[in-house]
DNA sequence: GGGCTGGGTTGATCGGTATCAATGCCTGAC
DNA sequence: GTCAGGCATTGATACCGATCAACCCAGCCC
């Protein structure tokens, strides 16, 4: 069969129509600062992948060859100590931009907890992009901002938070991570394991499921099942969260 | 008396000598984006002023009409939970630039701790002179890159690692801090209380002076004063920093 | 001088979370 | 079906760092 002739329409005449136009991250990813008639420019040094479930795409200390995008599910970024600690400093679903906190290696690993598509930007030729589009870099700027409020929450959170506020804390980023711009969810979905939680919040494994089994027999959430849980009190996980409940 | 008569040449007829010339940051800071012959302009809107100790100049909330640079003391960043637990996210020093985390509102409170020197710039203004010298976007966006990787490290040592691996991490981060460049320093000076050193490690006042003690009742390090230390066995404290002596 | 205050050190005890351990549940291999 | 392995939950106990408390010291005011 020849592929030229089941899409041949998009493939000779539509020069502007590449697969950065159907990526679903697009609109609210740093590709959002290339116009649409920009983008077969950005398509083209983009390399789309699919990887499987804990496949490690980054490795700290590896020389830093490339950007990374997130268009479909969700990944770990972490740190290891010598002895196997693990810290991991953020988890980046779709729309997520990666390769920011970097000199000429790594800083952090990156690995997959379950099924990802995402699109590969070699350094030189993201740079010569941002040349040519200074609102491409204006946009990472923007996004390495956000990160770092993020860290600083996460500094407060690992310094100074109880085990049940930093719980309370991650049920609520996860909640709103899903729909980030719409009104707040009380359901979702947890696509990480307890031991990848407990690596996240500076806790352990049986700290993480202890919380969670009190927040349930409190009435505070409902367990749908050991990756799904609606928030039944939000405002109540609200408050101790921010730090408001030291008593309860 | 008529100011122009005091400092005549200065100010009519060498319209590229500022008060930015003399900066000793300038070299080290964002604003080595911006060549000799345009500093002028950086010159114009940036307000230098001069703080007392304690002086709180950001607070967390507020709306974010400035950025600031540093060009001599020592200010901490940080955020607070209701009740008072404090978190320190950073100490910035001379060519540390304040208020990238920030989208109108400013993320985390700063305030100095000895007297510090700072100048000032609207956020309008300085958006203004990105435009016309984009090499400085370039520049904060690698500052920004840089803090990234600081705060990821940081959340390792306050999710995984000891109260004398975070001692020790902190340490060595001192004593690198006054000398960016040059070879590793021996001898350090602790601007800050025990308390901030605390706040910033997540641990208690009475730890970390226990933990000092300790180093140095073991001769890993020689207290010359209280914010006055000298590390006698580096190599020591840069294993255990590391993660390497979990036995030691 | 005396008293006061803020910062630092050190000791005794407490408690929150880690650690160790057992069990249950689910899924995949065969 | 059975078995094995990974993940989650729950209980018993240990321990690191927090808390409570006493004391020291230097600087400052009076």
């Amino acid at each position: 069969m020849n592929f030229a002739q089941v899409r041949p329409v998009v493939l000779t005449e539509d020069h502007t129509h590449s697969a950065c136009d159907d990526c679903g991250a697009r609109t609210i990813s740093v590709c959002s600062a290339i116009e649409d008639r920009d983008l077969a420019q950005l398509s083209a040094i983009a390399v789309h992948r699919t990887l499987e479930k804990s496949r490690v795409f980054i490795e700290e200390g590896e020389a830093a060859s490339d950007f990374f995008n997130i268009t479909a599910g969700t990944v770990k970024l972490f740190k290891l100590l010598p002895d196997g600690r693990q810290q991991i400093t953020g988890f980046a679903g779709p729309g997520h931009f990666l390769g920011l906190a970097v000199a000429d290696t790594y800083a952090f690993s990156a690995e997959t907890i379950e099924p990802v598509r995402l699109c590969r930007f070699s350094r030189p030729r993201l740079r010569a992009l941002m040349h040519d589009f200074p609102a491409l870099e204006t946009r990472l700027l923007q996004t390495a901002c956000n990160e770092l409020a993020t860290a600083q929450e996460q500094m407060l959170l690992l310094g100074r938070k109880t085990a049940r506020e930093r719980v309370a804390s991650f049920l609520l980023s996860r909640a709103d991570a899903a729909h980030p711009c719409g009104h707040p969810q009380t359901e979702l979905r947890l696509p990480m394991t307890r031991g990848e939680i407990a690596d996240y919040l500076g806790l352990t494994i049986e700290t993480v499921s202890r919380v969670l089994s009190r927040f349930h027999a409190d009435g505070q959430i409902t367990r749908i099942a050991t990756d799904r849980i609606r928030l039944t009190n939000r405002a109540w996980l609200e408050n101790l969260a921010a730090g408001n409940l030291t008593g309860a």
